[in-house]
DNA sequence: AAACTGTAGAGT
DNA sequence: CTCTACAGTTTT
């Protein structure tokens, strides 16, 4: 950006506040402002952040205009991160100043940091040498020549501080302010990469010369467990430090990410940028501003490789060359937090606006994604052979009908006598059950009430290590009582159905000798408490591993040899489309868990299930996923639904169930502007969980062809409603991912 | 979003 | 007349 782009002192800009408000007028600063620049503005008796948006609108007039109050110490927002930005917001449906409000949380951006004193050596040692002034000399050379706070250096030296004025003011050190926010140590993109089997060298050298050519691109790698994506994807990464540009490497499940970070660590000879809710604040705010400042090619580099959750797509990164998202079929991409966005999409989004490469990689990529790759819009990369010697385990079904199964019970004899088998041999086995806690169902025997929760339209489960009953909607949890709520009768409450604590209980009592590892997000304190765990498992500290979904992400567990499906039929019923997509991942990432090491041992997946048949686990097992997805795509290409066609979803939320049937029939009634593009109006119906923290749901279903204006016909329609009541709420969500 | 303004009703 | 609760308005 050039100096003829800055607006000069005084002139009105328009300022996009994070505030509702959004975008106001105000005067430019002394010095003058260029756009993206961040400042603190005056709001009424407030001061707020905002970002240099434009030339003002020019409604309000010039005498009421106030001054921007100062500039933020931080790098102006690119171009690109602004467009970014503006196009997230319309194809989200979300506010912009929500956006931006997003795009700049991270903490005390708004205070400059207190900066530190520091000195540093600078000239030739001292006219006059004292013994207290060669100590303090001899300190830093010990040190390597680095720099001190000059009260640690004293201190070091055991003399004064005096002392070390008197170097400064004789010209042998000198006295500088070093930001707070120091940069990340610049990765080395020249040291080796693991040697790689041909179809990894060719994936790599296909993603390499895409980086070196420069522009958009979007490759699916795809690659069954083991294969060996990261290291394909970590040359990709590579390539890009080379080009002097930043990579974004995105995870799912932020408890795999140490096992990353090592490996690039191992790679690159340090460690990149981590981005995630469990990093403090101070890091936080580092890799913010460092993010802003580039790849570190040049003197005041900042960060080169950033790992992350989905929100580190929002970091205002200067140059970015690469987005890798890992797994990027994982429903955690697309996760309902106060904006609804696909981590996918927005990659997407983003590097088209960068002209930077994007990296989807998955063993079992999304519907839309395998469509997208077919029809020619991505690339697509496979890696077939395994690496190394680790092979794929054999799988086979476990027909629950033919086995003799006592109620409350869950493991199968055939599936026991496996466990045994690895018991023996010193290995491990995981029994995955995709249910949290100890039973889902509390249920009185004497009057047949089930205990649900008060605020949600949702059975209470059972956690007998927290002894609560907890809503896996709201949080909500109580003592597990010991008297009917609804008949008063005592001691009749019962457990039915299994959870992984149940499973637990089961394991202890069938392999009493066996040590036993539940895992389950809601048993940890803390990541770097799951962290802990994983390794301790992967290091052979247990014997059984009972587990969620948690355990199909990724983590490598090199003395695991068995892998037992609990319940497979879990998720195949449903009217959801998407179910069976889902299920095949889980499954099809599960059963890689066993066998990935080297060996001459394959690693057995067993399927436990009451119909064998169905065309789910009949894909799993027999690993023909091409014809799967071939299969799938051909299904929603017959019901006309996503990739063929896109859906929206409205829920509106109220207190009072008979305000939001109301305003939703409403709405509903004045639904031409939709039609007018082609599309359609499903419902209104009550929501998948009706009721959730005592507000009643209605939703709504848009069907729209797939070139249609969705968000424009949407917007004319919503604001062409009836005006909402108090206390209405209503959220749009474009592309979602359940759409019951 | 947060601060501010106006109004109705309750209490003195 | 004062105080308070709450709905509605303004913020550049």
């Amino acid at each position: 950006m050039n100096r003829s782009d800055a607006y000069s002192p005084g002139s009105r800009i328009g300022v996009l506040t994070t505030e509702p408000v959004g975008l106001l007028d105000y005067l430019a600063p002394q010095g003058g402002v260029r756009p993206g620049q961040l400042v603190i503005v005056p709001l009424g008796p407030r001061q707020v952040m905002g970002c240099v948006w434009n030339a003002g609108e020019g409604t309000v007039d010039a005498a009421r205009l106030r001054p921007v109050i100062r500039l933020v110490d931080a790098a102006p927002l690119t171009p690109g991160m602004i467009e970014f930005l503006t196009r997230a917001a319309d194809y989200t449906m979300t506010p912009l100043p929500v956006m931006l409000r997003m795009a700049l949380r991270a903490p005390d951006l708004g205070h400059p940091p207190a900066a530190r004193r520091i000195v540093q050596r600078a000239g030739p040692p001292p006219d006059r040498m004292t013994e207290a002034r060669a100590a303090v000399l001899r300190v830093i050379d010990d040190h390597g020549g680095a720099h001190f706070a000059p009260a640690e250096l004293a201190r070091l030296a055991g003399v004064g501080t005096s002392v070390v004025k008197g170097l400064v003011a004789a010209g042998t050190l000198v006295e500088l302010q070093a930001p707070r926010d120091t940069p990340f140590p610049r990765l080395d993109p020249t040291r080796p990469g693991k040697p790689l089997a041909p179809d990894q060298a060719a994936a790599a050298d296909a993603l390499c010369a895409a980086i070196r050519a420069g522009g958009y691109g979007t490759t699916l790698l795809r690659g069954v467990t083991g294969s060996g994506k990261t290291e394909v994807y970590l040359e990709a990464v590579a390539e890009t430090l080379r080009q002097g540009r930043q990579a974004l490497v995105l995870l799912p499940e932020i408890a795999l990410s140490a096992e990353f970070l090592q490996r690039v660590e191992a790679r690159f000879g340090a460690l990149p940028g981590e981005w995630h809710s469990g990093i403090t604040g101070a890091e936080r705010r580092r890799l913010w501003h460092m993010a802003g400042r580039g790849a570190g090619a040049d003197s005041d580099g900042g960060v080169g490789l950033v790992v992350g959750a989905r929100s580190a797509l929002f970091l205002p990164f200067r140059d970015l060359g690469l987005i890798v998202v890992d797994e990027e079929h994982d429903g955690s991409y697309k996760q309902d937090e106060t904006v609804y966005y696909s981590a996918r999409d927005m990659a997407v989004l983003r590097a088209s606006i960068e002209g930077a490469q994007v990296v989807l990689a998955s063993a079992t990529p999304s519907v839309e994604s395998w469509v997208n790759a077919a029809a020619g819009k991505y690339h697509r990369l496979d890696l077939r052979a395994r690496y190394g010697e680790a092979e794929l385990p054999e799988m086979a079904a476990i027909d629950l009908r033919t086995e003799d199964m006592p109620s409350g019970r869950w493991i199968s004899p055939t599936l026991a006598r496996a466990v045994d088998e690895r018991l023996a041999r010193g290995e491990q086995s995981l029994l995955f059950l995709n249910r949290r806690g100890y039973a889902p169902i509390t249920t009185c025997r004497a009057c047949g009430h089930q205990i649900g929760c008060d605020d949600c339209d949702a059975r209470m489960v059972e956690h007998r290590f927290q002894k609560r009953l907890v809503c896996h909607q709201c949080g909500a949890s109580r003592p597990i009582p010991a008297a009917c709520p609804a008949c008063g009768v005592e001691g009749r409450l019962a457990a039915i159905g299994p959870g992984v604590e149940r499973l637990a209980e089961e394991v202890a009592d069938r392999f009493p000798d066996a040590r036993v590892a539940v895992l389950s997000s809601d048993l940890f304190q803390s990541a770097a408490a799951l962290k802990a765990t994983i390794a301790d498992i992967a290091g052979g500290g247990a014997d059984i591993i009972i587990g969620t979904q948690l355990v199909a992400k990724g983590h490598n567990f090199p003395l695991l040899t068995l892998v037992g499906v609990i319940d497979a039929d879990l998720g195949l019923q449903g009217a959801d489309l998407r179910a069976a997509e889902r299920s095949f991942q889980l499954m099809r990432q599960v059963a890689g868990r066993a066998g990935r090491q080297a060996g001459d041992r394959p690693g057995v997946a067993l399927l436990q299930t009451h119909q064998p048949d169905h065309p789910v686990i009949r894909a799993i097992l027999s690993g023909e996923d091409e014809a799967f997805w071939t299969a799938e795509a051909e299904a929603r290409r017959a019901a006309q639904m996503p990739p063929f066609s896109r859906l929206a979803g409205v829920i509106l939320s109220h207190p009072d169930q008979a305000v939001v049937e109301a305003h939703a029939r409403e709405l509903a009634r004045g639904s031409q502007t939709l039609r007018d593009i082609g599309a359609e109006l499903f419902g209104p119906a009550p929501a998948p969980i009706a009721r959730i923290r005592g507000r009643h749901r209605m939703r709504m279903l848009i069907r729209a062809p797939r070139q249609a204006p969705v968000q424009d016909a949407i917007a004319a329609w919503l604001a062409a409603g009836p005006k909402p009541p108090a206390n209405l709420r209503l959220s749009v969500d474009i592309d979602p991912q359940s759409f019951l």
